[in-house]
DNA sequence: TATAATATTTAGGTTGCCCTAAAAACTAAA
DNA sequence: TTTAGTTTTTAGGGCAACCTAAATATTATA
């Protein structure tokens, strides 16, 4: 049976492993937990006997370990806890991706609900949508992630938005004429070496390549 | 001789505690120790004795002990950790005091000093000079108190910090390469219509209004 | 299917961090 | 200044989390 009590850092990241490595409905072997954690297997042996002992997994010696239901909610919870605060890591403050990981890693395991729900609210998504956040984070990871480029590398025949306009009001002003301010869509039609060829709403148009690139399209 | 190894959340507590309690230049006492920490006394022993080993306390048995200055510098290190850690869960996320400092108290003791300097950038304190960090409090609870507002809600000609940036990775990572990053500050040059006009250090640019909703700043 | 190779567990050890109970050292009072 | 009271330390124990080495179970192969 699990208690209340909390459990320890190292509980916590073995059903984390545990749940990461459960790709199928096949059970965990000791040898893949150990390489994944960097413990000896004699470790892991002893760690998810505990577990087990808890309630958080089922365990039959020599065949492995997967989640009960109890685990898996833990290393759900563990995983958004994850998620959230790598996100907050690198695009709120601006970690560079690794240490954020690490450090969202140790984090994991000393947020409360509540800080957690307030630190997801925080970041835009709907605490209430929580467990849509893995289809959403793969939407958006996998086909409808907005991207960002710069007009001159976007491609030929494709149509997007104007986000931002790098340079002074002089040559904001140029393209706002054109149809070409944030916004606006546009397409760009075709490109031969240094000219874009762009259509807007007002027209169509030819940029240079220096131009271009200080314009930022979405697709 | 301490190591480079990181200490334990128990040790560094320790140090926070005997740094706490150490008012005046006197040395402090195991019992005090015990009733702060929730310890026994035989384990504040165990404890300071091993900190002694390592150097970060100067330990006199039956005479109480007092931080060297390594051990003072490490108290210092996580005292303004754990005061941005509480500055940004009450200010920022809005969590309640009590819940802000347990959670903190925790979380002080995983943070790298990188993040320690984003999150006090972000926070709007200069780490350069950290020393300041509490006259900077003071100023800001008494009277500048901080208002964020999206970008979008912000009035013409008014100078503010950028505090975050919802949406993805790659939309902040072009902002920022535009001075438009978390701790930079920038001014609402003029908007007309959906478009708003923005300088940084870095130069003017124009936005679209959804792109500058996604845009905290602080005044 | 017997055996060699591999994976897993058990046995036993270490360290950190906590405890209780008993011994030792300070401190205050008669 | 002797003793009673208090504080502190030592001694010894438990548990979690790691380890190595040895034993055992599984699996793959000849």
């Amino acid at each position: 049976m699990a208690s209340m009590d909390a459990l320890s850092e190292s509980a916590e990241m073995m059903i984390k492993n545990i749940n990461e490595l459960a790709a199928d409905e096949k059970r965990v072997r000791t040898s893949d937990l150990a390489a994944k954690t960097d413990l000896k297997p004699a470790t892991v042996t002893e760690m998810i006997q505990r577990l087990g002992d808890l309630g958080l997994v089922d365990y039959e010696a020599y065949h492995g370990v997967h989640l009960t239901k109890q685990g898996q909610h833990v290393a759900d919870v563990i995983e958004h806890r994850f998620n959230i605060l790598e996100r907050f890591l690198t695009e709120i403050l601006g970690v560079e991706g690794n240490e954020a990981a690490e450090v969202a890693c140790r984090m994991e395991h000393v947020l409360t609900r509540d800080v957690e729900h307030k630190l997801t609210t925080f970041l835009g998504i709907d605490p209430k949508k929580e467990s849509e956040l893995f289809c959403h984070k793969i939407n958006i990871e996998e086909d409808t992630k907005p991207r960002y480029l710069p007009l001159s590398n976007f491609n030929e025949g494709k149509i997007g938005t104007v986000k931002l306009i790098f340079e002074d009001k002089e040559l904001s002003k140029i393209l706002s004429e054109q149809g070409i301010r944030p916004g606006n869509k546009l397409m760009l039609k075709e490109r031969q070496d240094n000219i874009y060829n762009v259509e807007t709403d007002q027209g169509n148009f030819s940029l240079d390549r220096d131009t271009a690139s200080k314009i930022i399209i979405q697709n």
